[in-house]
DNA sequence: CGCGAGCTTGACGTTGTTCAACTAGAGTGG
DNA sequence: CCACTCTAGTTGAACAACGTCAAGCTCGCG
């Protein structure tokens, strides 16, 4: 974890949501105090339990957003790409944090402290509807989500995930950087299924498989597969 | 499904949220045009997919707030007591509803268009806070339900949904106005085990069952249980 | 009186987890 | 350069947990 302190949003190439909303609220940075920091794998972006005090802002690198369940049993809920809010879910006025966040590859984050963003978003309606249509978006995935979790079988759980990975990843053949545990946890299945399930797809002449490169062949099947067929 | 149109918010018994913001930030009732709505078991009071066109309030009743799965296979999420707001997660720039709500006992709602919703909250902070604070609990609770539904064998979980239902009645002993099959989708089982459950709990002195009203004997017991012992 | 919805119980089969053993590749230190 | 160790991945077999099917029961209501 390496900070850079006295960072200035003007020398930042991504010009984030916070970044255009100040602009167009009157560009006072003044208050901003941006922190940038910089992470390696299995570092904690943000920690289950612990207190909300900072917006995080994804500027580089990819995250695992996940519940940290009984036993050491973790959920994984999203994968964030750059360019994506951490605290989101958490910035609505919650004390704590309701999940935990690590960099599934070496990461770099940017916060900004929460009273700045309140003060923002009660200044500048579209930065709090913008906010609030991602927050939306959210939830519906969520819902999703325990609908998938609870009433498909294991094949379709990891169909579903592959589907996912490759949206996400924006192409068919994509390095899910994920470890075959983390797969399951994205799926919420065991290790040793997600094994089987990847190799069973890959008999099936669903998908390729080589190491963590995946390449979905037949993408309609796969499809159907995930609607539980 | 009866409308009770041209209310008048000042004969309302029930001074709700939205209510005291509007006495708070001038007292304008001019644009509000409530509606109150009469409903019985089994209406639809929101529809999973339908569009989001007002706030809806729960002013008396009981409901159910449900994710509708696969093969007709429902999910309670939350019981709500009157006082509550039903279309919450939903108030944040989602076009359709993700969930639906059905009354299990007669129930009356009121409707408020939610522009007027989203003019009020952009006037009156505190009101906006307290949206927010709401909306986090309800994220809050879905994080935890998804750990319980996926990570707890099934006694834990009706042990579960037995102690969140007399937390909502506020007693150990409480008609909880479900059928089996409805406990059982508030604990993502099926209604077989429902049953078993309650007995087994029941001959093991834990609980009392007559009918829908549960008596919890042994909560610490019960707590245990719960926490997967 | 008969019908239907809600409830109850037993038997059975499927699904998925867990345990255990084994392999392959990447570091590490002598 | 070779043990060694550690992690990630893989496979098989046994077992436990749940869901499903089927049948019967009870009570309220037409």
């Amino acid at each position: 974890m390496k900070f850079k302190k006295d960072f200035n949003c003007n020398d930042c190439p991504l010009k984030c949501e916070i970044y255009k909303a100040i602009v167009e609220t009157g560009g006072d940075f003044s208050n901003l105090h941006p922190m940038q920091v910089s992470l390696v794998k299995n570092e904690n972006i943000c920690k289950q339990g612990s207190q909300v005090t900072h917006a995080i802002y994804l500027v580089s690198g990819t995250a695992k957003l996940f519940i940290e369940g009984l036993n050491n049993h973790n959920i994984i809920l999203y994968i964030l790409n750059p360019n994506s809010y951490i605290g989101l879910l958490s910035f609505f006025e919650t004390p704590t944090y309701h999940y935990s966040v690590k960099p599934i590859e070496d990461a770099c984050v940017c916060m900004v402290d929460l009273n700045f963003i309140k003060h923002l978003y009660i200044q500048n309606h579209r930065f709090l509807i913008s906010l609030n249509i991602i927050f939306g978006k959210f939830v519906a995935s969520i819902m999703q989500k325990i609908i998938t979790l609870n009433q498909k079988n294991i094949r379709g759980r990891v169909a579903d995930s592959l589907l996912y990975l490759a949206e996400l990843h924006g192409s068919s053949n994509f390095n899910m950087l994920l470890t075959r545990k983390e797969l399951g946890e994205l799926s919420a299945i065991s290790e040793e299924n997600t094994v089987r399930l990847l190799t069973e797809f890959k008999n099936e002449g669903i998908i390729s498989v080589n190491g963590r490169n995946i390449g979905i062949a037949d993408k309609s099947l796969l499809k159907r597969i995930s609607e539980f067929g």
